[in-house]
DNA sequence: TCGGATTTGAGGTACGTTCCTCATATTTCG
DNA sequence: CGAAATATGAGGAACGTACCTCAAATCCGA
């Protein structure tokens, strides 16, 4: 240890008995050294208490890590959220040298997020960050791409089964739960409540109707379910199927949209005269979500902020290319709970 | 991967039309320079769009951006934790050259809080972090720090009209009417709600009960409130005063803690057997509330992360010492909405 | 044991800033 | 106007890591 206390690679060298350009290779995984060299590095890290210096090394490296940000587009408000996030977080961690480039592609279509994974070269990005769709095509996509060395990080919607490097969102189930203990809590004498969602076939959006229906059936028997509905996240289709769905189970108290169509879905509700009466469980604080808290339309948000998800991935993103101790331990997204009385 | 398109020190001495040497003084508050080339500096600085690379910088100043974190000791959870929280985030941001130091005093001490203010030299710190008393001798403390180039923040409890340079802490008016706004829902046919805290002589405790009263007296009108009763965030004493709350008001349905005694008011109420039946709410996820959480005696907990705490302090602290861009913008703590089918 | 392949060493430059010294230019004021 | 005070410039050495080149040492199989 030198007079400043640091533990530099100079004094990793020594301790390893290596030159420094061994450490070099050991530490940024470079070919060309024996594994018996390799352990004998490491076990003088783990010795000494080497911690590379993340900023001299960012520094030296002199190059941006790359990121290349795949999001759906289209109507959804909460996709429109995320790419704004990527913004305004891109433009904050430049300074750290990440760079963020972000993609619209077609919601839903998986041959179009294949086509811009493969679209990546390494020279374009470090890492790509995709919301999942769990076809084939998009498997396949994911390999190519590792093969060329890219890392893949998934977002909101995972892979699973898939060589992803990483995950990055909420747990649906829990957050069907939650909404679940939120409204037997809100109904303490019973009742009906609908449910709501974009489609089925998006793995979220069943994982939070699956776990709001096992508390349900587990602690609220006094509860009853109708639908779920589907409105394919559009408005207009929310809106009818909510309107069908409010005259079919006239004496409804809850609502809980698992899925994005919050607006379609407020205004039948509205046009009933129902607002305030029914009870409203949504996903996602948007325009029209905050502004049914504000109206007391809606009782309760469940959201997962995308700012702390561009976060996590840029996190992630380092850990992944400068190695395990260059950002935060990796946490899981948490839901967040919003009311009229803790918006921000 | 990008040819370099940064602008550096270099370019902007180049494009104010004056050297590095002046550049740098500008850039570092250091004296000697006339505002007129002050001005053309800044200029610049808006004009090529320049921002210092902080990763170069804190490599370059080879010294770290000391933070002496003074926390109240004794027997209170949160306290606990949040010491804990400083030893983990500490741990993770050396390799970003902050040195977290922690420092326990007794709790509501006001004048080992001075002391332990009066302590800190420049060589000790750059940066001081204290959970205020709002208390002359702590004022007082806080100039003298000031005096000596320290930086202040206040934790959790601020110091309302000092000369504190931030505050790293939850909105407490928010997270009463929070907590009034869910037992509003929970009791539509009304109730009395008993409520507990540990000493209005707290701000943060006396701001949740006020907020928590606003909501129950504009939004729920069929609520009674009874109490608060002040159990000075002791274990012996929230029990015995629970205890006789449960004793004087025999049909209460809930229960608002806006204080840390958790553990004793929940020992009464298990003893009145109680616990299914009231409706409780209370503050940071510590032990007790968590296992609340879990039995099903606690329905809701309100949480202010000290992790997240620790990590804005950090922010802030370098933003203090390096300059407005060396961290992400400032963002209020968020109020945690914590049931048992979210727990983490 | 030789020759080629692989592994290791030595040393340098670069990254963008901070902070230093010393010299020179400019301003201020008696 | 001249001397002292103040502003500015020029240049260079860190900070700790990455990445490059070239040479030397060591390994391995035939």
């Amino acid at each position: 240890m030198d007079a400043s206390g640091r533990v530099t690679v100079h004094d990793l060298a020594r301790a390893a008995g290596v030159s420094l350009a061994t450490v070099d290779r050991v530490l940024n995984g470079r070919p060309g050294v024996r594994p018996a060299t390799i352990e004998k590095v490491e076990a003088a890290i783990a010795d000494i208490g080497f911690r590379r210096d993340l900023t001299a090394s960012m520094l030296a490296r002199a190059r941006d890590i790359g990121l290349r940000i795949i999001v759906p587009d289209g109507s959804n408000q909460f996709f429109g959220k995320l790419a704004e996030a990527v913004g305004n977080i891109g433009a904050q961690v430049r300074a750290e040298r990440l760079r963020l480039d972000l993609v619209r592609i077609r919601a839903m279509d998986s041959r179009a997020l294949a086509k811009a994974l493969d679209d990546i070269t390494p020279q374009d990005a470090d890492c790509a960050v995709i919301v999942a769709i769990d076809k084939p095509e998009v498997h396949a996509a994911v390999e190519r791409a590792k093969g060329r060395g890219i890392k893949i990080i998934t977002l909101v919607s995972d892979l699973p089964g898939s060589a992803r490097h990483g995950f990055v969102g909420i747990d649906n189930r829990a957050a069907g739960r939650t909404a679940a203990s939120l409204m037997g809590r809100f109904l303490p004498q019973g009742g009906e409540v609908g449910l709501v969602a974009g489609s089925l076939e998006l793995i979220d959006h069943a994982e939070r109707v699956a776990g709001f229906r096992a508390v349900v059936e587990a602690e609220f028997p006094q509860m009853a379910i109708a639908g779920p509905i589907e409105g394919q996240d559009e408005f207009t289709l929310t809106y009818e199927r909510t309107l069908r769905l409010l005259d079919e189970n006239p004496g409804l108290s809850g609502l809980y949209n698992a899925g994005a169509g919050n607006a379609g879905m407020l205004m039948a509700l509205n046009e009933k005269g129902l607002a305030q009466r029914v009870r409203v469980i949504g996903h996602e604080l948007t325009g029209p979500t905050r502004a049914g808290l504000e109206s007391g339309a809606v009782d309760v948000v469940l959201d997962q902020s995308p700012e702390d998800e561009v976060r996590a991935v840029c996190a992630a993103a380092r850990r992944l290319v400068l190695g395990p101790d260059a950002a935060p331990p990796e946490q899981p997204i948490e839901i967040k709970v919003f009311l009229r009385d803790n918006l921000r």
